[in-house]
DNA sequence: TATGAATGAGCTTTCATTCAT
DNA sequence: TATGAATGAAAGCTCATTCAT
């Protein structure tokens, strides 16, 4: 853990308490305690508060963006396109649970931070796409919204202990469902 | 609005605010403001800041909570359960869009207030029942999440203003995709 | 002394605070425990520290402002204008020393504060008038530095305790000599 | 620049940051940054801002001291003495304003910085001296402060960008005008 | 000599809460 | 019931200073 940055540190403590707390529910002094330096140690690494939600939502965005460029995108037919979303998603929010659900917080509390433009807004586009072209009779909002909303949920059941499935089980099962909903 | 009494005007102001900027991110102020009275007014109707969210969830949980046990139990079969569930929970959202992003926004940040009991656990408790009975494969987490993650989300698009379909559109859509993922 | 408003209060503990210590030098601490109240207290009367500031220079200005108009404009020949403004200024330093030293160090120390417009400039005009009209042969700017200048010092010595003669001798005194300076 | 030596480097910026923002308006990290060197390096030269502060008051002190006991002292009459006086302040001020900008804040902010023997006083038992043997009738704190503030305003002034003339009138007309108020 | 990270005290400001009126 | 002033604790942030490198 000592090999890390001072700044990387910080960030991973950020994203892990914002996630759970909040911006405003989350205080300097919590994100110091939990890197084991001083609050004024922080601000020679971020300039401030608002400073480390940028940098974090920025990474946080950029990462996601990347594996669905990278991954979904260039899937040929619709099917495969959310099947892929779903996978993707699935195995981000489990190898990056406080990642995944800082996101979902920074959706809501939309008032308490800048906003920047999300992941959500290219999936849409996609899903745009595939409606012009006849590929899904369901309008896109909605497919985005069983997609990534039944994924966002049973991640939450799964955080707050009440699923226990096992993390295969949760991707098949919900894999499935979606595709049966959407195709 | 004047014919409310203040401690209803006070409530209503509340789920507004604590929705959209979280418990830590609304002052006593902020509510005072809203409502068109000072700071301590507000103490003669609430014991304190935490007796607002208390009260606040108590009633919203308790009045989804009994929609859902007057529409949704008495259904027969697991299709009309979920049928009924989905609209239950579409019409309270349109019609109560600042309770039910509450209810979304307590379930995430959820060190912030004390937990109660939340509605999601009583329709758990439905699929659970469902599915032993062997009336759906799915098991019943993930249905939970398919309907209320879906309707969720659907909700925050439209609420953001990227979902720009009718209600009765996005019902009938929404609901024709659940419908088909969990049977 | 608690038969005045507790902003007029704070605004006269800042006035002193100010002028001796500057803006940076003095703290909202500082201020609460000259007028003996709590640090809380004062935000309740002003915004923040910039806007004490913001405040007192508007009324320091506009008083001293007033008075030069009233007294030393319609005043007819250079003269007598000149030796109305020692009087003005001599009577000013002496009935309030702190908004007088307040003034001096609002003048030098000018990227502490925001500037705003300060008497000097309207003394300038009028002797840049008389100057124009021929009533001098003394630049404006020297007459004015003659003036205000030989004031500002002779207060600053009898705050430092250097000067002991009384008020009435250095009024005479430095209208003499200031007189014989610029006719 | 860089062959002066760091020390040197570091009380200039010291000199000029002090006059125009005040001890306290102005940070390590403000020198620093003006020097081109970081925080700790000023450590190495200087045992703290006090002691910055200390050494520019000692210094200055002493070179103006030391050209009035040179050039002013010796002077033979009361009228030679003043206009010498005058000539080698605004000398001063013009080849030096940062450290005369400096000798002002440092007389009016009293309370921020330990008090040493400035000039003022040696000049003063000159008027004094003067004084008593009757080579002038104005009490000695007339005289110094019609002749500090005089050349101290229009400095000042000079600063702000106010007065346009050029050195040479102004040390022409100052000096006149000076001469002519107390002789 | 110089850097850059860190500390710790203190600063300005916010805010839930209390209380006299 | 409501106001408005006040409290006191805690927040975000700054800054002189130290120290390992």
């Amino acid at each position: 853990m000592d090999l890390l940055h001072t700044k990387e540190r910080i960030a991973r403590a950020a994203v892990r308490l914002f996630s759970r707390k909040g911006f405003k529910g989350t205080t300097i002094k919590d994100i110091a305690r939990e890197v084991g330096i001083t609050e004024g140690a922080i601000y020679r690494h971020f300039a401030s508060k608002e400073d480390i939600i940028r940098h974090l939502t920025r990474r946080i965005t950029e990462d996601l963006g990347r594996r669905i460029q990278r991954e979904v995108l260039p899937q040929k037919t619709f099917r495969d396109k959310v099947s892929k979303l779903v996978e993707v998603l699935v195995r981000y929010a489990f190898e990056n649970p406080d990642e995944f659900r800082y996101l979902t917080v920074y959706h809501i509390l939309r008032e308490e931070v800048p906003q920047e433009d999300l992941p959500g807004r290219r999936i849409l586009e996609m899903f745009r796409n595939a409606y012009a072209r006849g590929e899904t009779d369901l309008i896109p909002e909605v497919v985005l919204s069983v997609v990534i909303g039944s994924v966002d949920r049973i991640f939450i059941l799964k955080d707050l202990g009440l699923a226990t499935a096992s993390e295969e089980d949760i991707l098949d099962q919900i894999r499935r469902a979606i595709l049966k909903a959407v195709t």
